[in-house]
DNA sequence: AAGCCGTGGAT
DNA sequence: TATCCAAGGCT
């Protein structure tokens, strides 16, 4: 947490200490009793929940986690089915590609680290998939390595009750990380346990579209409630389109595939886009790629 | 370093 | 119905 570089901000010191205190105690309170964070979970289990997670609601996660630990307990298991398996299993949880280097990881957890999720930090971040936000909740959640957690749950709570804004950045800023670093509590265990109980404040409180501010822990010390809660001022925060787009199309191949046990003929995949085949065979060719797609005799399958 | 990459619930 | 948004990562 001390990485050098200027003060962020007097109230960090100031309100530091409360807003932990405050935070940690709403957490023991209510936070979820989520599976991953039972004390007997494996960093496997922890890992894939961190994954999963990436852009997915907690709700949908649940079912398909257990699934997945039941079948593959460990990541030699993974690494010794196929990675069609792995998209399969995946389910609808979104963005498959992640199942794919799910499945990579795993090989190279058999590869370089004798079957078993890395501890060391560098060495999480060197996995395909993984990022400065998986490798650093891995390290603390699996492995109680208190590394700086910033998801966008965690942005927006720093946003609101220290900055006073009420959305985070488009995008993660050197200034934003300098800030969460500088709020991360000093003591290793309130560090880690700080990390999980910021994100669930997020999640469950701090939301995006209608904060509960009146069952918030730390309202009395939050700079955007004092501040009187001001809507966002600045260019308008940009959606993306869905309708149309090769994303659209790509995600119903795939649904095609993972749904049937035999390869799929190329003319039922002209139906995912009936007005513009063009657009099916770039998708699907993209697909090919992207490794998420195999072409066999008879059409089309997930990687074998 | 913006834009791409799925899916479905909530409002 | 349309829009927002969810424990990001990669190029």
């Amino acid at each position: 947490m001390h990485r050098g570089g200027p003060a962020v901000s007097p109230d960090v010191t100031g309100a530091g200490p409360r807003l932990h205190a405050a935070v940690l105690a709403w957490f023991d309170d209510v936070g979820r009793d989520l599976p991953w964070r039972d004390p007997d979970c494996s960093p496997w289990g922890v890992y894939l929940s961190e994954v999963m997670s990436q852009q997915t609601p907690v709700a949908r996660v649940l079912p398909v986690w257990e699934r997945w630990l039941e079948r593959w307990p460990t990541p030699a298991d993974l690494a010794a089915d196929s990675p069609g398996e792995a998209v399969r299993m995946w389910d609808r949880l979104g963005y498959p590609r992640r199942a794919l280097r799910l499945w990579e990881s795993a090989a190279a957890m058999v590869e370089r680290h004798d079957g078993q999720v890395p501890r060391d930090h560098d060495d999480l971040l060197a996995l395909p998939g993984v990022g400065p936000y998986t490798a650093a909740a891995v390290a603390s959640f699996a492995f109680g390595d208190p590394r700086t957690v910033v998801d966008t749950n965690v942005r927006r709570v720093l946003a609101r009750t220290v900055s006073g804004t009420q959305h985070a950045a488009p995008a993660l800023t050197a200034a934003e990380m300098r800030l969460a670093d500088a709020s991360m509590p000093a003591d290793r265990d309130a560090a880690n346990r700080w990390n999980a109980a910021s994100m669930e404040l997020g999640a469950l409180v701090c939301t995006a579209r209608a904060p509960r501010c009146d069952d918030c822990p730390v309202s009395h010390l939050c700079a955007w409630q004092l501040a009187g809660r001001p809507e966002h001022d600045g260019p308008p925060r940009r959606g993306q389109a869905w309708h149309g787009t090769d994303r659209q199309v790509r995600g119903r191949i795939v649904q095609l595939l993972r749904e049937s046990p035999d390869p799929v003929p190329r003319r039922d995949l002209d139906g995912t886009w009936p007005d513009d085949p063009t657009k099916v065979e770039r998708c699907l060719a993209g697909l090919v790629e992207d490794g998420l797609v195999e072409p066999a005799a008879g059409g089309y399958v997930l990687p074998r």
